[in-house]
DNA sequence: CATGAATGAGAATTCATTCAT
DNA sequence: CATGAATGAATTCTCATTCAT
């Protein structure tokens, strides 16, 4: 009977390991064995689990875009129907603080996005969790203005905004955290987002 | 007689080529001697001229943002003394395509954003860079809400807001092109600021 | 089922590798791959085992140290209690040929000597291990003035004379062999030292 | 009319520019660049007067040697004729303290002994200068010894004994100076010479 | 004579990856 | 699965020496 395998735990351990050094030391502070050490494994079995450093990487973007589709679902009950509300969900989902904030992630994806200028395919990966993003806002902005002028153009590029506008408050909150005041991200994205909307609207 | 000094056109050339190396491959992929190779350089010219790698970077940040407070400066004249214009024009200056559009000096900035993250002295620089961009932001929005409101207050984080639309502009147009429409980033920011303007004074 | 740590042993391994080289190519001809190529060993693993060039020195310092207080261990047994047969041993211990002479250690030791002025923490441990030695003569020194003049004044600074006359016989034997009649040092520095004993004790 | 010559001036500023610098840093911090700013000059300037480093180190041992020399020839004087004063003179010469005190030298000196294992060429002269001190000193004690026991032999291997002394005093001045009571070097050393000659001559 | 820019050959150090056990 | 030793290529930085002016 052989043992149970433990891939996945480990898998965890190791994406949690990149995730705890780039927090602090961006993607060149994190070596093998940094990651190793912060995960409580030794250096060889990071690499019988990830083919590769990239792997690792490829697989914490994946990690990280899923923590924030969470925290977007689950937010979403409480938002109803309402399109603006589901907006303003997703914004916090984003950017509110709280007992779910997860600062090391928010370091870790600026440092994916410098990344994907780097890696092709990080940059792949980057990209797809961009456009989804995009995406799931265009579908919201566009209900938002199709209500009220009955069409829903400029919701792409509006949406575009949106979440340029939540890569920076990211940006700023790692690297620069003094610049916003502490805690307000959220509320100023998300009057940013409804007065862009209305302007295009308008 | 000896040679006459061409440090100041050395080290322009040594900026140059980071700013180069560093628009396609990231830090990391800019090694002393792709920088020099750039540059048309021996390496060991570069570390004649920079005491370190750091040292280069440093002086980049310096030349990005003077490339853009110069574009500001420019624009200022055709604005005139309309704070709305003049906000519209720092964010042009910052977004706008153009001929003197940099998309290098975008992608390096990027890069600088998240080595900032990394390196404590590239820290301060970002930060201060970052602050200056707040503070002339800050005060074009207080100029416009105290001719609307008779007050200033929002105008902190309202700037704050701002300069992050701009600077997830820049990673989005870095990193993820096809996300925002082609030449459309000053326009969709512009509504962004001046609606995220309305919502304060509201 | 891990292999086994051969850590100690590399690293044995190592300092004899900068042993060797050190002794005839000095600290500067010390290169990392030489010694690496000394020890038989990758010079990548070097690193894996000292952190750096200055911690095998260290290390190597050690090693010498314990050579000679080991060959002065060993002596003692035939010295029996008399305080200056034990002197004669110690002088022995370092300077006497024999199968225990240790030609390069002796080499290497000029050089630590030598490095002590440029690196702090070289020098930490060379006056340390100087420090030893004269607290040894000192001791052995102030049993025999006090059986002869009932006293130990001036004990320590004929100690230290002793300890001088050793280093620089070390040095002469490196650096300029043709100086001392081969096989001579011990005697002629047993001599100083009883004399000079002699003249503190008149 | 040509202006004059002024490369004996400008040799003697790099050879005491070499000197300073190799007082605290060792030859491995002598790099040319340092030794040529010590010396207020340009880096170039150091390669037309000397063909390369070395030659600087080999005329730093000239300079130093005859530093010393010119102590002793100084001191003969007073010591008159008898032989025994003239060996105190010797050793005064290298090791007292006084106005004429040269401590950077003595640094200097160290570093040249362990340089002597690694140069060739500078073993040559370290060498040479060791073996006139020798046989200096070596007629000195020939005469002492011939006085008492109507023979010199054994003048030799004392006057390597004494030198021996010298050059340890010199070791720990420069590398151990708390090993040794301040400014007692001289007054050890004599003792050590005169007691080893009287051991000799028994 | 003098300057200091320029070169290029190393040197130390890092680190992803492999592999013996 | 797991460990950590081992490798070797890549990288930053240093510095003697050369050379244009």
């Amino acid at each position: 009977m052989p043992r149970p395998s433990n891939t996945a735990e480990r898998r965890a351990q190791i994406i949690e390991g990149l995730l705890n050094v780039i927090a602090e030391g961006g993607y060149e502070g994190a070596t093998i064995a940094s990651i190793a050490k912060s995960a409580g494994l030794g250096s060889g079995l990071v690499h019988y689990h990830f083919a590769n450093k990239q792997a690792i990487l490829l697989a914490l973007v994946e990690r990280i875009v899923g923590l924030i589709e969470a925290r977007y679902a689950h937010r979403l009950g409480a938002a109803g129907e309402d399109p603006s509300a589901r907006l303003r969900a997703y914004i916090d989902a984003h950017l509110a603080l709280g007992d779910d904030a997860e600062p090391r992630a928010v370091a870790a994806w600026v440092v994916v996005g410098a990344e994907a200028l780097r890696q092709p395919e990080v940059g792949v990966v980057y990209r797809a969790a961009v456009a989804r993003r995009v995406a799931t806002v265009e579908a919201l902005a566009g209900e938002i203005l199709r209500a009220r002028v009955g069409h829903g153009r400029g919701a792409k590029e509006a949406a575009a905004g949106i979440v340029a506008a939540i890569e920076g408050a990211y940006q700023l909150a790692a690297a620069a955290p003094d610049a916003m005041p502490r805690g307000r991200a959220a509320r100023v994205v998300e009057r940013m987002a409804l007065g862009l909307l209305d302007g295009v609207a308008a």
